[in-house]
RNA sequence: GCCUGGGUGGCGGAAUAGGUAGACGCAAGGGACUUAAAAUCCCUUAGGGCAUGUCCCUGUACGAGUUCGAUUCUCGUCCCAGGCACCA
């Protein structure tokens, strides 16, 4: 064994023996457990970030400790690989999406390999090749036909730089979430997913979900956003018309004074024309169009509207109600009209104030003697009933339920559930993803590709038009084609797919990835699937688990898969985390821009002392990045591997440190010598594996501690995934093996210097795999055997020693501790902590009230 | 505003069932080795006190409470981060 430890040599070398070896691969085998523990897939961005790297190592160090605990564990990898970079990059570079794409999977695929994965990269898929997104358009298709696809016109979030439609929550604060340009609203016909038709069955199984942390199921439940109530009918006066309106609060009804449309909707222009506000109201509708629709819903955003010059009627008591519209009503919530109740909302109070109407308290909270309300603000809890007629005297919780009664029995109304999520806009007006299989015919409509005519490949040689624009529509070659249904000249749709489509069902596609009949083989969904763990970034708690969990119901209402649920427990680690630093001249620096004069930075370009500012998430505009590949070339990936998972627990935020990394190195030279000084005189030497009383008490306190640490390492990785403390326990191990001295010659130190420091490299290999393989060879074990090897168990009998520590308080301060036997009885351990010396001065002439006793631990005497 | 997390030394963090607060690491200081430096090894390191101890006091954002005993449980307050929000 080498005495000095370069990672550069030993990583190529096993990263080469695992390879030719194909030490990862798996087969579905239904005599062994499975274990199905994946990571989110990159996009090809061009570099691994660090971000992926801490991702990445948390997921393997799981594959490989399940491995390792006899399961047949599945680990993949692969590419997401359709997306508007590839088309920004196309641009700015003159080259094509496609080869942009393929050059940055290979570049990244070699940085993966570099870190040492455990991944099957036999089963590699790259989401942007026909042979994956066939069995989308195939599976798009089968949705068409279940009726599970529709084509809508709507309003959409259009962003003008990047010439494509957005999802509400692709859009931020106004702009586009990519290049943060303002959004505006435009018509276009659309492909939707009918998610809505589940949103019902996704917001229940959100509390089964108990392998995810609770953060992510309540944003998934509000983002569903369920809310109970009515929906009732107000005629229009003068008109047979009537308005539908949704509420949560029938029981407000009789205090309804007004009412408020969204300026979209349908009855809006009939009602305001003729009268004298028809031009006010045309010009309200004008202006709202202009302004997106997550301008509209801004906090900040002032509560405007005008009068339509129409009244309508409560049909409770008759009221004649003004109609405005009103900007914070929306068409995409509810029915698009809110019945205002004034006294009761907060909204429609400040709307009331402002416009002068009316205000009539009908909830008086239970204990204020007064009637009224406060006239700054509306009462919005809960209370008695007044001024509503028959229903006066009534606690309004059963009042509504009361008032939905009285509704339903007069044909005026009926109960009603309202979601806040909305149907799945696929539609992107882009090159680079995925073909929506339609054909569309003058005669026919829009017609589904056969599915023996699929994949609609998407042409490869075309480029990408000014401004970025899709050539897809301008491709003859692309559009021309026949309709299906009766032969006549059509046009192919020139829409591409959500990228997000891919995403949801590539884990399923793992399970058999060249299955070339089928989306996938059944058997090995079956086997395989669900995903035990699954670990990604927070930022995607939302949308593309949601969408995932959709997907997943869809492929199992179609018959094709047994399970709704597609991540049986799910992992968020935290972001990593660096500070920025900042020249007064040359504004953000990266590191490589920064030199250190002591502890001040100093900009590179001006050499005049930089700012040091806050600690934030590693991003390129910030410039307070760090290189992965820069770092594996120094230090090696074992330790890039080691800091990641020792500077904080996975769900933390990680704080980037430089001395941390250097830290991480300085203990691997450390267990590395320390190896190197045993190896060859350990060659031949059998583990102690017996019980530690057949050992000298200096031998027995390292083999104590070797089986405690085998304890601390599983229970904290198998239970709460705290790497950080299983280093630590290691770490102490190894600090303690250091300071014995092979010279001794003393064959029971021997033996159990070889079994501590077996379990040693047994237990740091899922993190620091290469290293350890290394050590494990030069201790004399069979070469490349160690990623195969079982986790070690630990012996109950091996854990504690034979005496305890017993800690003594008087009054619940610490007074004294003593060592005793293991098996002293309570008597004698009082008497003991009664006896110490410093307890004794505390208890001196006083009265003990009580001994109390914590086994094996404590004493606390109080007085 | 609402929903999640979180607040512990100079720093990252530990304390897993209410029982020794600060494991492990970083940084800093001192020492050994060396012609010297790097590397390595050893010691000190929450704050304060004196009687320098197996010593005492204070201390886990702040204020109360439960308990023999609270970083941990309960209530209230403050601060930080992430998410959601004209949702009728």
């Amino acid at each position: 064994m080498d005495q000095k430890y370069h990672p550069g040599k030993i990583e190529n070398r096993w990263q080469s023996f695992w390879e030719e070896t194909k030490a990862y691969a798996v087969a579905a085998d239904p005599a062994k457990e499975k274990y199905y523990l994946l990571e989110m897939f990159p996009y090809p961005s061009g570099r691994i970030h660090i971000g992926h790297v801490r991702n990445y190592t948390i997921g393997d160090v799981v594959a490989r400790y399940k491995r390792m605990c006899g399961y047949n564990v599945l680990h993949p990898m692969g590419w997401d690989a359709f997306g508007m970079p590839a088309e920004n990059a196309a641009i700015a570079n003159n080259t094509h999406p496609a080869r942009w794409t393929y050059d940055n999977i290979t570049a990244m695929r070699r940085e993966l390999k570099q870190l040492g994965f455990s991944y099957d990269w036999d089963r590699e898929i790259a989401t942007c090749t026909p042979d994956y997104y066939r069995w989308e358009q195939w599976l798009f298709v089968r949705m068409f036909k279940k009726d599970m696809v529709q084509r809508k016109e709507s309003f959409v979030n259009w962003c003008d730089r990047c010439q494509t439609v957005l999802a509400n929550e692709q859009v931020e604060a106004g702009d586009c979430w990519r290049c943060g340009d303002a959004v505006r609203q435009k018509k276009l016909w659309q492909w939707f997913f009918k998610i809505t038709d589940y949103a019902e069955d996704l917001l229940e199984y959100c509390d089964r979900l108990t392998g995810w942390p609770e953060k992510v199921t309540t944003m998934q439940k509000n983002w569903i956003g369920k809310s109970t109530g009515a929906e009732i009918d107000f005629p229009v006066a003068g008109t047979d018309a009537a308005i539908r309106v949704f509420t949560t609060r029938p029981d407000t009804i009789f205090g309804a004074t007004f009412m408020c449309l969204a300026p979209e909707h349908p009855l809006v222009e009939q009602l305001s024309k003729g009268t004298d506000q028809q031009g006010a109201v045309a010009e309200f509708v004008s202006r709202m169009s202009r302004e997106s629709h997550a301008e509209r819903i801004l906090d900040s955003h002032e509560k405007e509207g005008v009068f339509i010059g129409a009244w309508c009627v409560n049909p409770v008591n008759g009221r004649r109600m003004p109609i405005y519209i009103a900007n914070f009503a929306l068409m995409e919530y509810g029915t698009g009209a809110v019945m205002s109740v004034p006294a009761h909302d907060q909204r429609d109070f400040e709307f009331a104030k402002k416009y002068g109407l009316d205000i009539v308290v009908v909830i008086k909270p239970e204990d204020a003697a007064e009637t009224g309300v406060a006239q700054t603000e509306a009462y919005t809890g809960d209370g008695v009933m007044i001024n509503s007629g028959d229903f006066n005297g009534m606690d309004n919780v059963p009042g509504k339920a009361a008032i939905i009664d009285y509704f339903e029995k007069n044909g005026m109304g009926s109960r009603s559930i309202n979601y806040r999520i909305r149907d799945w806009g696929i539609s992107r007006q882009r090159y680079w993803g995925a073909p929506i299989p339609i054909i569309h015919c003058e005669k026919c409509g829009t017609v589904p590709v056969p599915e023996e005519d699929l994949p609609v490949v998407l042409p490869e040689d075309a480029d990408l038009l000014e401004g970025g624009q899709s050539p897809l529509g301008t491709l003859e070659s692309f559009v021309k084609a026949s309709c299906p249904s009766c032969g006549a000249p059509g046009r192919r749709e020139t829409d591409t797919m959500d990228t997000f489509v891919e995403s949801s069902w590539y884990f399923e596609r793992y399970c058999s990835p060249k299955h070339d009949t089928g989306i996938f083989d059944t058997d090995a969904v079956k086997y395989w699937m669900p995903v035990d763990q699954y670990i990604g970034g927070v930022e995607h708690a939302v949308m593309h688990l949601l969408y995932s969990r959709y997907f997943t119901r869809v492929l199992h209402d179609m018959g094709l898969v047994d399970f709704k649920e597609p991540f049986t427990r799910l992992l968020t680690q935290g972001m990593v985390c660096k500070e920025t630093v900042r020249c007064q001249t040359h504004g953000y620096l990266y590191p490589e821009e920064t030199r250190y004069v002591g502890e001040t930075p100093h900009c590179s370009k001006c050499g005049e002392p930089a700012e040091i500012g806050r600690v934030e998430k590693m991003s390129k505009s910030k410039k307070n990045v760090i290189d992965p590949n820069a770092l594996v070339e120094t230090y090696g990936a074992d330790t890039v591997r080691l800091f990641c998972l020792f500077a904080a627990p996975p769900e933390r935020d990680l704080e980037w440190s430089e001395q941390g990394v250097e830290g991480a190195f300085r203990f691997l030279n450390r267990i590395w010598r320390l190896c190197a000084r045993w190896a060859e005189r350990l060659q031949d030497q059998a583990p102690y594996t017996g019980h530690p009383a057949g050992l000298p008490e200096h031998a027995r306190e390292v083999y104590i501690k070797a089986h405690q640490t085998i304890k601390k390492v599983t229970d904290d990785i198998e239970q709460r995934f705290h790497f950080n403390t299983a280093i630590s326990a290691v770490m102490e191990l190894a600090n303690q093996l250091n300071v014995i001295d092979p010279a001794a010659d003393d064959p029971d130190m021997d033996a159990v210097m070889r079994f501590a420091l077996d379990a040693a490299a047994v237990l740091l290999s899922p993190i620091v795999p290469h290293i350890t393989e290394e050590i494990w060879e030069a201790l004399g074990n069979a070469p490349g055997s160690l990623s195969n090897h079982d986790w070690p168990g630990f012996r109950e009998d091996c854990l504690v020693s034979d005496t305890r520590l017993i800690v003594v308080q008087v009054n619940g301060k610490l007074r004294g501790r003593f060592e005793i036997d293991a098996d002293a009885d309570e008597e004698t351990i009082k008497a003991l902590a009664l006896k110490d010396p410093n307890v004794a001065r505390f208890i001196e002439g006083k009265n003990i009230r009580k001994v109390i006793l914590a086994k094996n631990k404590l004493v606390n005497i109080v007085l």
